[in-house]
DNA sequence: GTTGATAATCTCAACGTTGAGATAACACCA
DNA sequence: TGGTGTTATCTCAACGTTGAGATTATCAAC
């Protein structure tokens, strides 16, 4: 019963016994498990027909509700990413007519970036099959660990600031 | 007590009641733990005059035990990342005079890296304050949940065959 | 209305990674 | 000894992100 990350701990152990190293074992097991999963869910993707950012746009503007549409700048908020990412993603999607730019009525420094009938189409039909992906990748957690690690989770990114709000 | 995945959800769960998308609070909070936690890391070896992928390879040198070397190949797969890079990598890494190139006596096709008396003294010197830097990050969590949430992490992982053996 | 501060987006050069290909060395078998 | 398949590292072009700066618009105060 040992990951990579026992292993890591036991040899600082050995070498710098004077160092309680304790807080690899999560970080470094969190900053692991993010890489692994992100693979995973790339291969997915790809079998779709699909990068994981094109996914993670088209996513936040579905669930945004109608009439699915964001400013560029919310879009960047929700990806962590930097603006020029930001614009360079919009134009790709765009390209692809999965979104289109529109002004912003009401504040002409934004624009609007919406989901086009072909975006909203794509992105409805892989929701299911990605959330069974995910799933799939979870198997191992039983329901009553499943909400204990979300909670944990939660709380730490509520202590890191991760809020709605800001 | 909500964070930016709980709304997340809720969105989901307004606009698609028909899946139940359960495992995105998880991996969704996974992910965006890591790129938090991320930047907190960059920004405490920023101030140390370090990039966090500096630290990381010298990290795994130190731990593996004197004489302080390991192959190319060995810091490539802990590193998780390309063979490309990690040639950049020990590149750079030299050319601070942090590590140094020595060849393989047993397998002329590797190389072998090893720390400087330059490197040592950096990361034995780093190792503390970075890890108390780590402890204030997950300073949210009492003993109990440490362990609970390393363990819940370690049991994904291993599911997800990041073990040692491969 | 003008002024000045703030905000949203786009531009673009610098940088690092990816991933395929090249090179050299090893291992095994005939 | 020669041949074949595998492994380790390096090379390099393509690609995407970063982050600072430019541009244009908004807002508050006067």
């Amino acid at each position: 019963m040992a990951d990579v990350v026992d292993l890591i701990l036991s040899q600082w152990q050995r070498e710098r016994p004077d160092v309680d190293v304790w807080p690899m074992g999560i970080i470094g097991r969190v900053s692991r498990l993010s890489r692994v999963l992100d693979r995973e869910l790339r291969e997915f993707f790809a079998a779709h027909g699909l990068e994981r950012w094109e996914f993670d746009v088209l996513a936040t503007l579905r669930r945004s509700g109608s009439p699915y549409e964001l400013t560029a700048g919310t879009l960047n908020r929700a990806a962590m990413v930097t603006s020029g990412a930001i614009t360079n993603r919009i134009d790709r999607l765009a390209a692809k007519g999965l979104v289109e730019r529109l002004p912003d009525e009401e504040d002409r420094r934004s624009i609007r970036v919406r989901l086009t009938a072909q975006g909203l189409a794509k992105i409805d039909e892989l929701v299911g099959p990605h959330v069974e992906n995910e799933a799939r990748l979870l198997a191992e957690l039983g329901p009553r660990e499943r909400d204990q690690l979300a909670g944990l989770l939660r709380g730490l990114l509520e202590s890191l600031g991760d809020t709605p709000q800001g």
